[in-house]
DNA sequence: CGGATCGTTGATCAACTTCAACGGTCGTGG
DNA sequence: CCACGACCGTTGAAGTTGATCAACGATCCG
């Protein structure tokens, strides 16, 4: 199962065998079932999360009640409340199982000493956050640029994997609008 | 004026001011004049910038021919298209001055290098890319939590530096309305 | 002084939400 | 293995939010 860890690691550092035993000590190995809960609103955000398989995501819960997912991640993608893991503060999100899911974890401490003790970590570590500011970044571009229907297309061709395994709901709530409005949507293109 | 810079990696890494002559060295000090481009939508995005003095701001143009403004930088912040950065391909970005701006800019290639010759600086750049994203998964919850009015007060009180040196048409655009709207709202406010 | 730029106003219009209700399906307990 | 309840997707009517368009006044700058 770790060797999805592995690989992903070799795709932008190299390291021995050995290297990746002693950066798995850091990790804890983890298995939720569906609809679990790995972080609730108003606890201090502890755990960075990389996922083996299935999907977790996180969500907030507006004024008027209702749950907004605000990201998925499902196999190979990193998922926490960054600003909330980096300063060791309470979190407004909830992070949970979509589908029952298999993720390393590690925490805040031990990922900081994982960045000290081996320094291509760093790079690694680099890395993805690179490319997942840059990947934020196209997302806004598109909350900005598209409608919420010209948004749903965008979504449906860029990321068909979700839509297959994703309740719709969750993917309105993903897109930011209601789930009627989904279905009008759908009901329209069906014409 | 590059003592703003090394004052901004000195509060992430330590560096002697020989090291600091010597990253310095990757960069180039630019001026820029108001509405001078530093970017054009359809070419490479080449540069990484970051901004001394002045402000500079990242735009699209929408389907419509309205100016989309997604992302603004004032001093010791950093701006590029970062996915065009990365994999040097054409963006479809702006980036322009609001105000007569000072910067240091460095291209990939020399980014790359900077990053192979100075550990130290995968340490920096860690840290930023992490900061950048922290900050844009929650400019997503705002966009996504926030009424277009809500989030007109909230950048109020969250940024008051920029309202006070940007013209309005400009912050309407980067909230995502019209600056008709932006009218509006505030002509309620006063009531 | 004159033109371009910026903020404002009000009327009309489109996109999307809210609410209430209904039918299908899926999983769970009896 | 069936029956029931919970959950999910769908519909349609009415309501809001914010966009669009056209016009005007103020200000800035050459």
């Amino acid at each position: 199962m770790s060797a999805i860890f592995k690989q992903h690691l070799q795709k932008f550092i190299s390291i021995s065998d050995e290297e990746f035993e002693q950066i798995l000590s850091y990790f804890k190995l983890i298995t939720v079932s569906k609809k679990e809960n790995l972080l609730l609103e108003g606890q201090v955000c502890k755990q960075h999360y990389f996922v083996l398989n299935g999907c977790l995501r996180k969500f907030f819960i507006n004024e008027k009640g209702v749950e907004i997912t605000t990201e998925f991640a499902i196999e190979t993608w990193w998922i926490t409340d960054n600003k909330a893991f980096e300063h060791q503060t309470e979190s407004p999100f909830n992070i949970q199982a979509v589908e029952k899911t298999t993720a390393l974890t590690i925490d805040f401490h031990s990922q900081e000493k994982l960045l000290n003790d081996f320094q291509v970590m760093e790079r690694y570590f680099r890395f993805i956050y690179q490319r997942a500011y840059a990947a934020a970044q196209m997302r806004l571009k598109f909350l900005y640029d598209f409608s919420k229907e010209d948004g749903y297309y965008n979504f449906m061709e860029a990321q068909p994997q979700f839509v297959q395994r994703i309740p719709q709901y969750l993917i309105a709530s993903y897109l930011g609008f209601t789930p009627e409005y989904l279905s009008e949507i759908r009901k329209r293109k069906r014409s």
